[in-house]
DNA sequence: CACTGTGGCCGTGGTT
DNA sequence: AACCACGGCCAC
């Protein structure tokens, strides 16, 4: 007898059993369950369709040594572009059968490197998150009835967790030093250990053996549905896995006896744990990072803390920590392994609406969107609506595709050279999402470009043509996703900031804006599906021709135009309601969903010129104070992580000084004042460090840099670095070259004195203060500037 | 192997 | 002194 139920569809994965293939669901309902579903992988092949039955003849030898053959075939039709295609659908007992088979048949085969959840997802067209309505019997779904956006998220059980090593050798050595305390923060919070402490918090037990399986107890106790960690994936779980073997402890972190599984997804790494989601907060804070989202120097939890909650690490250098365990320093060592279990719980509940909705956006599963890069979740999300809308999933390129591609870059924006100089009542307009609306309004897509002729279409200034006829797949998608994030953003202004409900549309607004901003690049993307030279190039050429249509008719109607950068004008005004007549005029002029918005009015700004000399002005690089007294500051020195404090304090102040005050006597005074403070030796360290990633394994580079040779200096020390590695270093004042000269901060002494005048702020500084008359020798020596000409 | 794209600035160490 | 390649980070 089928009993209908409806429960929140938290994942799935797939088991073979008896040769039959299921997918395992994870629904969380009044409690979290698991239960199956009948479902056969297959792939399609553009072979001869009237000769099907032959295909299902065919014997495929697998790794493992075992035959497989299709079990099932079946005529299927799909959208290629604007035409329909029939193809042969072949389905199959495993999905490790589909690379075998598929290795046996002559035509080209499609949609067969489609992970098989993945598929099931798509063909479901299921959400994360969302409410299925289903009919079981027994531990098997037999049918699914809907699929629905509810009304409230489900409320997500969490715990976060942290251990502690002993390091007598700096890094812990898996096999000999034992984990000493593992912290961990639910609904309620503690630290395992097996020393005595007084403090509250901690429960000490026997052995490390002892605390592994007590930790494997709190888990179910607390039975969270999302675990997280930092830098988990990558020492915690595998660490705690490997003492555990070796002791032969019982860890089973997971739900319905669901081991742990490494895997790696691209260049980062995951680490499973059954039944549940192990949220590690590197690789996201890494993403929000290099997408901009979160501005940090580091990635260390301590200063990812600090950056987005406010709050720090306790202060225990980590190669201290075995001499603390060693020489009675348990109840500090557990003071520190709380507050990182603790932070580390902020940082997630702070994250994880955004990655829900990311994952419920994108349609992949929490654990994996964790993993994911933007192309992947732009990809996933066309393949889903592909799939709803019958259009032949393209392949991925392979081998000489892809070099081709990247030898071909595509012309991007216009930017417009500035004048160097400081002006007065700019005012700001830029196209809103400029890419995401030329691709809707436009209909670029692969399947709507036409290879020729077609009346009824849009003509990009490439010449490509693009069909009214149907809208293509990228511009439903990204109009879908635009108008969305549009009502949500209105919705929101009349939201309680405090509510659950705004936190998600919140997140939900996010998520949106990071998933539209990534289409365009995803056209471009060498190792995309649905690469398109022709549509990339026709976005990037239609955002030129409109900037410079409006560059122009700026000018006509008087304004003098200071700067434009990709999708917006700089202009000075004399009047505002010029400034928003001039915005209304080219607004009744754009197509569909393209429009110029008024971004602010400042009152002054500055531009500075190129390094080179000359009076050539320096494009990105901008500073400016609105009405209200904001600064808007864009490319200077004080933005760029790899300048030192010293440098951008200063730069800062100046800048200050000269947009606030209208004061270069100030300017000029803070100038002298650092230069004198450096000379007296006097500066701290921290603020001369210089913070820069090695992109490739040290071993790997052509070139001397100061970032390398401090890096060497580490490694001869025995600190770790490898690709992706931040380096903060000092110029020192031993050696002949600056790279000789650099030494990692935790390892400096002293620092060169004319290296942070001469090359640091000096140079920082120079730029703003040459618009202002005066020159490099009276920053020095006190003297008088060049010019007397006042600006102010 | 590699993190959606192109345009742009600039330091460092090297060559001419 | 002028110029170049490499490499990193930022604007959009």
């Amino acid at each position: 007898m089928a009993k209908r139920r409806r429960a929140y569809f938290m994942d799935a994965s797939y088991v073979v059993k008896k040769g039959r293939t299921y997918v395992a669901l994870l629904l969380k309902g009044k409690k979290v369950v698991k239960l199956y579903y009948r479902y056969d992988p297959y792939f399609l092949v553009d072979g001869p369709v009237e000769r099907k039955e032959e295909f299902l003849d065919i014997q495929a030898q697998k790794k493992n040594g075992r035959i497989a053959s299709p079990i099932h075939v079946e005529e299927a039709e799909k959208y290629v572009g604007l035409e329909k295609k029939k193809l042969i659908k072949l389905y199959c007992r495993e999905p490790s059968d589909v690379p075998a088979i598929k290795s046996q048949i002559p035509f080209p085969c499609f949609e067969s490197s489609i992970p098989f959840v993945r598929r099931f997802i798509f063909d479901m067209q299921l959400s994360p998150f969302h409410v299925i309505t289903y009919e079981r019997e027994g531990r098997e779904i037999k049918k699914i009835i809907s699929v629905k956006e509810p009304k409230e998220a489900p409320q997500m059980e969490t715990l976060s967790f942290d251990i502690e090593t002993y390091n007598p050798m700096g890094a812990p050595r898996e096999k000999k030093d034992p984990v000493i305390m593992i912290s961990y923060r639910g609904r309620n919070k503690g630290v395992l250990t097996y020393k005595e402490s007084s403090r509250e918090f901690v429960e000490s037990l026997e052995n490390e053996k002892a605390v592994i399986e007590r930790f494997s107890e709190i888990i179910a106790e607390e039975n969270p549905d999302v675990i997280y960690g930092y830098n988990s994936a990558n020492f915690d779980l595998p660490y705690l896995d490997a003492r555990a073997k070796k002791l032969n402890a019982r860890l089973m972190p997971g739900r319905f006896k669901g081991g742990m599984r490494s895997l790696r997804k691209g260049m980062i790494n995951g680490y499973e744990i059954g039944g549940r989601v192990h949220f590690d907060l590197y690789p996201v804070m890494r993403f929000f990072g290099f997408i901009g989202l979160i501005k940090a120097q580091k990635f260390t939890l301590d200063a990812i803390a600090e950056e987005v909650l406010g709050k720090r690490k306790l202060d225990v250098k980590k190669e201290d920590i075995y001499q603390l365990w060693d020489q009675g320093g348990v109840d500090q060592l557990a003071d520190y392994s709380i507050v990182d279990a603790e932070l580390t719980y902020d940082l997630g509940e702070n994250f994880l609406p955004l990655e829900m909705e990311m994952s419920s956006t994108a349609k992949i599963p929490l654990f994996q969107v964790t993993l994911s890069t933007s192309g992947q979740l732009v990809e996933n999300l066309l393949m889903y609506h592909a799939a709803e809308r019958k259009e032949l999933i393209p392949r991925r390129p392979v081998g000489e595709a892809i070099y081709e591609r990247l030898n071909a870059p595509i012309q991007g924006a216009f930017v417009k050279l500035p004048e160097p100089g400081i002006y007065e009542n700019i005012a700001v307009l830029d196209f809103r999402g400029l890419y995401p609306s030329i691709i809707v309004s436009y209909n670029i897509d692969p399947g709507t470009l036409l290879e020729d002729g077609g009346e009824n279409a849009y003509v990009s200034p490439t010449g490509a043509k693009f069909t009214k006829e149907k809208q293509g797949l990228v511009p439903v998608v990204l109009d879908y996703l635009v108008d969305m994030r549009s009502k949500i953003k209105s919705r929101l202004k009349t939201m309680d900031r405090s509510s659950a409900a705004y936190v998600k549309m919140n997140a939900r607004s996010h998520a949106l804006k990071i998933l539209s901003n990534s289409f365009y690049g995803y056209l471009g993307y060498a190792r995309s599906r649905y690469y398109s030279r022709p549509c990339a190039e026709s976005v990037t050429a239609w955002g030129r021709k409109h900037i410079m249509d409006t560059i122009q008719k700026a000018e006509k109607a008087g304004f003098q135009v200071l700067y434009a950068d990709t999708d917006s004008v700089f202009l000075i005004y004399e009047e505002k309601n010029q400034v928003r007549d001039f915005m209304n005029g080219i607004n009744d002029s754009l197509p569909g969903k393209m429009e110029l918005e008024l971004e602010g009015f400042y009152t002054r700004g500055v531009f500075v010129s190129k390094k080179g000399g000359e009076a050539r002005g320096a494009k990105k690089k901008y500073a400016m104070i609105e009405d209200d007294g904001r600064i808007k500051i864009r490319g200077f020195e004080l933005v760029r992580r790899d300048w030192s404090d010293i440098a951008k304090d200063t730069q800062l102040k100046v800048l200050e000084a000269i947009l606030k005050e209208g004061s270069k006597q100030k300017a000029v005074r803070i100038v002298r004042e650092t230069i004198k403070e450096l000379e007296k030796g006097t500066v701290p360290l921290e603020k001369l460090a210089i913070i820069t990633q090695l992109k490739k394994d040290p071993t790997r580079y052509e070139i001397k840099s100061p970032e390398l040779s401090a890096a060497k200096k580490m490694l001869k020390r025995g600190i770790p670095v490898e690709r992706g590695t931040i380096i903060s270093y000092v110029v020192g004042r031993k050696g002949a070259s600056i790279s000789e000269k650099a030494v990692p901060l935790e390892l400096a002494e002293d620092y060169d004195v004319e290296y942070y005048v001469n090359n640091q702020v000096l140079p920082a500084v120079m730029k703003i203060l040459k618009e202002l008359g005066y020159d490099e020798y009276s920053m020095k020596v006190g003297g008088k500037q060049k010019s007397l000409d006042s600006f102010f």
